[in-house]
DNA sequence: AGCAATTTAGTTGTATGCAATATAAAATTG
DNA sequence: CAATTTTATATTGCATACAACTAAATTGCT
């Protein structure tokens, strides 16, 4: 089969991703961010006290990548961490106000990055409609691949709870 | 400033493309390919021997990038690569019969994976349409930043040279 | 010709992403 | 309630990306 790469919707997304993400480094960078930390920021200033799955779904990274982000992020303090007490697996992440200060700046850097592009407010706009349909067949495309098994076979309880609190001494 | 990650287009891009490419991950995989090594088989099968510049600005990747991949590339024999008798910095890449191969059943693979996602032809490429202006601006916006000085001004760098060959024969 | 600047590709160091694995804690089960 | 399974997070290993740097080859300039 023969399909120009042009034509790769995909090879265009990657290309316009990285780009933007590009344009974004030095910005960052002098708030003392790179592009993903920023939107971790982004992210707990609209909802603070996320757990790293929460944070996850909504950013769509795993724990993987997010668990060396936090880690520096807290470092700089920019967040807080705190293992639940109700449940010690969990960690709930909290920006600082120092953390909001630079989330404020790094927004504006950002919409200043996109004044910069030129786009129209509603080219931005159309693209992140038709973006948002096309993010959720991708992930059901792949939900598809990953669950052909467990469609009958989970059930949710409440919790109980137990023990005493800790700042991120104990579970791993 | 305040601006909610959802209406961030820099978000839905970068989300968009992480995932589009987790979808091409499994069947690349299959047939010993990565989604960038795909796209580096794609460019030289629709145009064969391009130096690794040609092959930077076509995918908007650079030397730090390709020279690893075409090194790999080049261990499975899924390209050849030949230092240019006329210009012995040049590097030209050719995919091999066996390239070929795989890049077809690949492009069969990524328009299957098109098919898995449910997106329709025409949102497909209404998409593709908007996010060509949007690469070209973002270009253009990121031109702008590296070279502002390089108009007129000529910068002083000390020079030297010494050493030799790699695997290619010459010119590191 | 002779040397400085430029160009081309490769290397190094840092920061993601993500699958696979590890580990602790909680929920289920027999 | 002990054993098993599941869940939440962290760690490891691998593959990009990219800036900065290196080295060699070529161009330009005087």
């Amino acid at each position: 089969m023969d399909i120009p790469l042009e034509n790769h919707l995909c090879f265009k997304l990657y290309v316009s991703s990285r780009l933007i993400v590009k344009l974004f480094a030095e910005p960052m960078a002098a708030l003392g961010l790179t592009y993903p930390k920023y939107l971790v920021l982004a992210a707990l200033s609209e909802q603070n006290n996320q757990t790293v799955t929460e944070l996850g779904d909504l950013l769509h990274l795993d724990s993987g990548t997010l668990s060396p982000l936090l880690k520096s992020l807290l470092a700089d303090e920019f967040i807080v961490r705190t293992r639940s007490v109700n449940d010690e697996r969990i960690v709930r992440n909290s920006i600082t106000e120092k953390g909001r200060g630079v989330r404020s700046k790094a927004t504006e850097a950002s919409f200043n990055i996109f004044c910069g592009t030129g786009v129209s407010f509603d080219a931005l706009t159309a693209l992140r409609v038709a973006m948002d349909d096309f993010i959720v067949k991708c992930q059901s495309a792949h939900d598809v691949k990953t669950d052909v098994s467990n469609v009958k076979t989970k059930k949710l309880k409440p919790k109980k709870n137990k023990l005493e609190a800790n700042s991120l001494g104990k579970a791993t």
